[in-house]
DNA sequence: CTGAAAGCGCTTACAG
DNA sequence: CTGAAAGCGCTTACAG
């Protein structure tokens, strides 16, 4: 096997052994130009038996394109990452594009270059925290592909971006509490900063604002996604004995904390008190009772990020905002209808 | 700014306005060679000024070391994956690597060309059914820095692999059973051809055998690690009257599923039927009755893969077979101790 | 349908 | 401490 140093099969090594030029093996590898099928045959058999793989980074700097979008996400575990990568990964392959995740810790590390870029990708989607807007900025100023996942672009910027109806879907929760007769409504807040979990805060008090029932500040518990830090929450309130009979909770993982603090704690559910979640994940529908919750239409999140992420890398316009609806799905939790 | 067609800075665009040499920018970028304060100072502001990024493929082609490494896993969402990459992400970032992930669908594809490989990374942390026996050959024959996650290497390929002690899991699972006086013990298998889930059908086997309790392959569920198969093949034994007082389950999500169709069914657990999972999945203490189960060191798992491809990228000799210890969790889902 | 040659943006000896 | 120049492995006009 004629092969360099590291023993690596290059273009030229292929391009020998098929008796042909590098020009030739690059188009057949790239199935642009034409080839007659003898030749063509003769080198996929050489890139065969040297088991040749292209330089990906020689072909992009030659011109070629990556052919390749980037997912920037944070490193919070995120109950629905493979949904929303089979959404995601399902209109980019059939585009022709590979798919690679970058789990953007660190974020506070000074300068740093990321390993998906605007040399390596053609776009790149986003998802909400895991970028400065310092380095969304420098994205944008270079007009690289860009779509935001769960996060409006920072002021000045226009970056589509792609999220849920979380206002209208925390409207919902607790309007079906209030159907419900539930007039004591506390709320489980979500992670500080995060803007789903703001915008769930916003539907769940102008709701009440809605039906004319006063918001009450005790009634927000601190919540940060977790089911452990809503026990805490809940017991908080418990002891407090301040009194409550429903609870929003802006995601089921806390809807499920709070949950197992309540019944710990001797309460009936939705009896003594019932419970709406947010985000309808896989477990919600075994939990005892089921959760009542809004779902959120994570596989078409994926999707449509995909979308519109392809118009900008085709040189399109892009939706600047794309707002998916959620849905409620009735369970157990607070109560039959 | 003086820049290219596609408007983007090269390392020519920085020397120029720092007025030094490329070589010189280079140096200060990779922090290799002595640069004056001055001069670095100079470059520094100028990569600032132009929103330069190094063009990876350049730098890989030049010579320079990807400094990357990547984690190639099936579509399957794996509940772990969060876990995983921290463990896997902890320690790369101490030595200096950066992790890329690529989801590795569509395995029946011809020749495909891995967007990760030994052009741009440094080795890669391959999860069990990701990558083709032929796949994993061409890499080996490079002599290209791999480690398998829960998968042995296929034969003939010295790949070190890393993974958890599931057969000792499952006999303990078993064991906690049978000490609880349960004889009829039914199994909940796990994803076919998943190493995991033979090997803790093997220990499931193997302690049955030691208790002189015959094996019944009429109890033997299909499973494949998700609640609605594992509610599907309780339901079928209920229907069949096949008599069942415990169940261990290859996975928690089949526990989950199990529990509910059990419950539906009026059976009360664990007085009537008990249950012991595998995985210990954060959803497994809120289940009700929280669930005693097998805990697998997914942290560990993913720390130890990095360690041992770490130590293959510095050129030294990694462990064969690292096997991670697995803890017996109790919990109230087989009757108190 | 095929090939010779330039050029992409870096890094690394080599020289000073 | 700094620079000139070769070379990494590709793709793409250009020519035939």
């Amino acid at each position: 096997m004629p092969q360099n140093t590291k023993n690596r099969a290059t273009i030229e090594d292929v391009a020998n052994l098929a008796n042909v030029s590098t020009a030739t093996v690059s188009r057949v590898i790239n199935k642009n130009g034409q080839v007659a099928k003898k030749t063509s045959d003769r080198v996929l058999e050489a890139i065969e038996e040297l088991n040749y793989t292209p330089h990906s980074g020689a072909r992009q700097m030659a011109g070629g394109r990556p052919n390749l979008v980037g997912l920037i996400f944070p490193a919070i575990g995120d109950p629905f990452m493979s949904e929303l990568l089979e959404g995601i990964e399902t209109k980019l392959v059939e585009e022709g594009y590979d798919l690679l995740l970058y789990s953007s810790q660190r974020l506070g590390e000074s300068p740093r270059f990321l390993p998906l870029n605007e040399h390596n990708s053609d776009g790149l989607i986003v998802f909400a925290d895991s970028l400065s807007d310092a380095e969304l900025a420098r994205f944008h100023q270079l007009e690289f592909p860009l779509v935001l996942l769960h996060q409006n672009a920072p002021e000045g910027l226009d970056i589509p971006c792609v999220t849920v109806e979380n206002k209208k879907g925390a409207s919902t929760a607790v309007k079906h509490l209030i159907d419900h007769g539930y007039k004591n409504i506390a709320f489980l807040a979500g992670l500080e900063g995060h803007e789903d979990a703001e915008w769930r805060e916003i539907g769940y008090r102008e709701e009440l604002a809605k039906h004319n029932i006063p918001f009450r500040p005790e009634l927000v518990g601190y919540g940060d996604f977790s089911a452990e830090t809503a026990e805490a929450a809940v017991e908080n309130w418990l002891l407090e004995g301040i009194n409550i009979d429903a609870i929003f909770a802006a995601d089921d993982n806390s809807a499920q904390g709070a949950m197992f603090a309540l019944q710990r704690a001797g309460k009936r559910i939705p009896q003594d008190v019932a419970i709406v979640g947010f985000d309808d994940i896989t477990f919600s529908r075994y939990m005892s009772p089921s959760l009542t919750t809004i779902r959120m239409p994570i596989k078409d999140v994926g999707r449509h990020s995909a979308i519109q992420l392809i118009k900008l890398m085709k040189g399109e316009k892009a939706d600047s905002l794309t707002l998916l609806p959620t849905d409620l799905i009735i369970r157990d939790s607070c109560g039959k209808d």
